[in-house]
DNA sequence: TTTTTGCTGATTGTAGACAATACGCTGAAA
DNA sequence: TTTCAGCGTATTGTCTACAATCAGCAAAAA
């Protein structure tokens, strides 16, 4: 009986057939649509237009939306539609506090139990955020700095946190693509990365769980400051962003 | 005009329907069988039978499931049917860790932020508890600790840990129920939750955080220990409850 | 002018039908 | 007895049709 042998090595097809439904596939096209900008948080996604865009019927879809919406990519109004969700400074500013504790946790783990060659291989990502800046390449270096924090997170060993981490991270990819691309604060973050690994390497946790906090929480502050910055420039209209500078003090 | 009357006081019939559509519903229900232990992990969900037995079409329920997958609490399978997932023992650990360092921020922000009157009400809680442990009432104690643990992370105030906690708490009760209703740790827990509230009363972030930390590890080791010799001893299943399905063959 | 009422087109909510796939049974061959 | 092929049933995947609801506009009333 070779059914050993058949489960392991699949070809990819069969693979992708057994695996992969019209849901799963639109659920992925529309995220990545989503997380690349090319949905805009407050579009509305209208069923007719897309299940034609995207050859299939309107049951795979509307399923595909109650997955996006469980995920916090969209919102969906009863007889009104569904729309890309727009996330407020308020909530972003959650999700950076939340983020810090999760990197924290991050950070001790890592101290603990973090191999050389893993270690070897993080700081292969941090002197490419460094050529990056000398670069000036912002699209690479943002790039970088994401899958710097998310193989860390994933090294940590926790699938649950890793799960969590990276649903936190496309949530808050709706509330800063706004201020990416413009690179100011680039060299800044780059310097701290830096010292996140060298805390690691130390093997203290409470020195590499600070460290990954205290990045995140500057990352935050500066995040939040640019983009009250951004919209108090552009727009009169964001006079409710008023409340936002009582809320980014919290600590 | 009175506009502003009739859109705040809005007869609860009609909030409702502008509400709630069916897959909503559904969905309740469905997460109410399922926490409730009405549906067990490995349980399958058919449509055909929960669709007659809700009364709904299959196009609500299946978009149910899809919410219900996100959430974690079911897993679907191309053409084998959606099932209750099963949490194995490294997941709950895993959980629990995610937990610890979601609680340590609970407890940090609580003992800057809490009021006296909200203590009033944990202290409550807390006593409650304790006249629980005296009554040998293990159920009533154990809705009071998911109320008394619920209620200090709403009150930390972060929306997005709140709601991401109460997925855990979800996911993890896919694990727990079976070792709970039997209280032999109930009273050692019970002791932990007054030294909780007695740090965040104290008003310093680190002892509170420090409590709360400890207080979740214990629990996770109190729970890990009790389940390993729970499922050495016992060698078969407990399939009591199918209400709508088959019971699948031991895992 | 301002407000309101009724209509119309567009969009979503739900249901049912058809096609595709998997599971379990029967029976025969080794 | 064990294994395996073939077949029928049950269940899921997808699509289409119909009903319910909403947004916008125009015309009438104040």
């Amino acid at each position: 009986m070779q059914r050993d042998n058949a489960s392991t090595a699949l070809h990819p097809t069969i693979e992708l057939l057994q695996t992969s439904s019209l849901v799963n596939v639109v659920h992925g096209e529309l995220e990545r649509m989503i997380l690349s900008g090319n949905l805009a948080p407050g579009d509305k996604l209208t069923e007719l237009t897309l299940a034609a865009r995207l050859g299939v019927s309107r049951g795979p879809l509307r399923e595909a939306f109650r997955l996006l919406e469980e995920a916090g990519l969209v919102k969906i109004t009863k007889n009104r539609g569904v729309f890309v969700r727009d996330i407020e400074v308020e909530e972003a500013i959650e999700i950076f506090d939340l983020r810090a504790a999760m990197d924290e946790l991050v950070g001790r783990r890592l101290a603990e139990k973090i191999t050389p060659a893993q270690l070897k291989e993080v700081r292969g990502l941090v002197e490419a955020m460094e050529k990056a800046v000398k670069d000036k390449d912002a699209y690479h270096y943002h790039l970088l700095n994401l899958k710097f924090h998310d193989r860390l997170v994933e090294l940590a060993g926790n699938s649950k946190l890793t799960e969590i981490y990276r649903k936190l991270i496309k949530e808050l990819s709706l509330f800063r693509r706004l201020n990416l691309e413009d690179g100011w604060l680039m060299p800044i973050s780059a310097s701290e990365h830096r010292l996140i690994v060298k805390a690691i390497a130390s093997g203290d946790p409470d020195a590499a769980g600070k460290a990954m906090f205290e990045h995140v929480m500057d990352s935050k502050a500066r995040t939040i400051e640019h983009n009250l910055q951004r919209s108090a420039g552009t727009q009169g209209k964001t006079a409710t962003r008023a409340a936002v500078s009582v809320a980014a003090k919290g600590k």
